[in-house]
DNA sequence: TTGAAAGCGGTACCAC
DNA sequence: GTGGTACCGCTTTCAA
């Protein structure tokens, strides 16, 4: 059914029927009410092509995934949540991970050819090179995470530096003293962030830097696991652990009961936790405690913020840094007695 | 840039432009290559509502995905690593999980406003309603995994059957007469295909099937360290157990050791496990046998055989069922002695 | 408050 | 092999 016909069974023009669809003030009450009803009725829907191509807008918000991030899920959700009420698609771009040239061969495409309104870009960089580009392109973007490119743009981040360091000075609090700290991939900004927050919480107490006690790398048990391992074989060995995901925790745990330890109680473990159906803190044994931060929460707001943005409101206003909940449960106990 | 525009840069008509680019035969090698050449110098990328607009494509494949499932990223990545060649995009549209209402409408908006020239859908019931919709719809579609409708549907599936009985019938092997099963989300087909297997690799035996021994539910840790504590709990005790998924299984080792058992001596487990590049069954402490089937591989599978249905394969020719393998590793063993 | 008509930026038919 | 032009289905100015 089109405009045309539907318009005309309906005894009216199609200017009328399209103003009363998208709710211009000029059309009668009365108009705009039989055409509502009329368009259930006969299941009249606008060519959505169409009207992107006359109005210029793409109806989409453009994401861009790497390819190992589970978390992804959990963030696309949310978004959902708040596009739903929109008549707004989200359209995902995975890329392979560490491929930088195609990763901004695919932003080139996304804003040239007129597919997304927006894009959301995740895990900067503080020298972000797509967020240069982005902006040279011309197209509204929002960040998660945060850049120090003095390019403007939006971005909603959490506070990874104040959630490390008080997970940090916790397990000092605590008499742990050798804490290591099982951090993200190196050189993205919220890594960084960690790395700041954990040496402020030495630097509080006066405590040393030892760059044997950190490592970098991606959110999965592997990496956990063998960095664990590693750190266990320290001579002496830490006390605590840092752990930057729930996938990293699963292998902590796993390497400290490997070398016959117990969490909670030789070793402390705090991880950061975006929060998933799938896998609960509460639930691990012992129960994980964390820095906690629900990622679909983000992903409704970030929706919402590029909405925003795309209504006008500038970029440089829409800065939002969302502090983290530091949640106590039993990996984390009194350091042993030396 | 606009055609035209570009068009008259080179000194040809727009209808020679847009047959270079669009590889038409009739187009001379020379101006074919001129035209490529200049297309990129210039930056003209055709725009892309004009051309689906008036091609009546929508250049997109849709997604349905549950909010609470982990695996979709995997599955995305798949299709996007097949995609890339293609000028199309995937359209993701999180649906809360068990409304099937807005499931179905949100079907029919996808159908009608032409986002989409193409549905995948997930885990399909039996006498699936969404199914008949689509086919109601006329809009092509794919089914990740399977349905009994009579409505004719193209599909690829993963042995779910068999690779349950083969976990059953290994662990039947070992000596385990007592083997619990924790198994997906009622009344989907895979869940039932599942069910089905574990029955049939009891019945080789002549051996009882007990429904205390079965639980159904999503696959998260805590419904498999649930399920797995309650059958513990019963007397005599299962000594083993088959786990719908890895995040299952993580629950049911807990559960394991948290009544002082030890998993591949006391109690053998296999799971069923997707592949996920964050969360490694060998890496698991036991390591973890499991029946495997790369989940990112049935992705980019899936996004061929869509595109396949596109160009006009007929969709009862689309029936694809993958073997799935049995990797046995250190979680199974052979049956205490009673 | 309603309608006629000119595009939006391409594709593809039909002529040359 | 190349070009003129009528659409694709809608929004939006302009006029009534």
């Amino acid at each position: 059914m089109k405009l045309k016909e539907f318009a005309k069974q309906l005894g009216l023009s199609p200017t009328t029927v399209s103003r009363a669809l998208s709710g211009y003030p000029e059309v009668s009450e009365k108009t705009r009410k039989r055409v509502a009803e009329e368009a259930v009725r006969l299941g009249y829907r606008p060519n959505i092509n169409a009207v992107r191509l006359v109005t210029g807008r793409a109806g989409a918000i453009g994401v861009v995934m790497g390819r190992n991030e589970f978390q992804f899920s959990e963030f696309m959700s949310g978004m959902a949540e708040r596009l739903d009420s929109e008549d707004i698609d989200i359209l995902v771009s995975p890329v392979a991970d560490h491929d930088m040239k195609a990763e901004l061969q695919l932003y080139s495409r996304l804003a040239t050819s007129g597919r997304v309104d927006a894009v959301i870009i995740h895990s900067p960089k503080p020298n972000d090179e797509r967020i240069l580009l982005l902006h040279k392109l011309g197209i509204p973007f929002l960040v998660h995470g945060r850049s120090e490119t003095n390019v403007p743009h939006a971005w909603l981040d959490i506070d990874n530096e104040g959630a490390i360091r008080r997970a940090t000075s916790h397990l000092l609090d605590l008499g742990h003293r050798r804490i290591a700290l099982i951090n993200g991939r190196d050189g993205l900004t919220f890594t960084l962030h960690r790395d700041k927050g954990y040496r402020e919480a030495l630097e509080q107490r006066g405590l040393p830097f030892d760059p044997r006690l950190v490592t970098h790398g991606q959110f999965t048990d592997e990496i956990g696991f063998r960095s664990a391992r590693s750190f266990l074989e320290q001579s002496p060995r830490p006390t605590a652990f840092v752990a930057g995901s729930m996938m990293t925790a699963l292998g902590v745990y796993r390497a400290v009961r490997s070398v016959g330890l117990v969490v909670g109680k030789d070793i402390s473990v705090i991880a950061h936790d975006d929060v998933f159906p799938y896998l609960t803190a509460d639930n691990m044994v012992p129960s994980l405690s964390t820095s906690r931060s629900p990622l679909r929460a983000a992903g409704a707001r970030s929706a919402d913020l590029t909405l925003q943005l795309l209504t006008g409101r500038p970029a440089t206003e829409i800065h939002e840094l969302w502090p983290v909940e530091l949640i106590l449960r039993e990996s984390t106990g009194p350091a042993p007695e030396a």
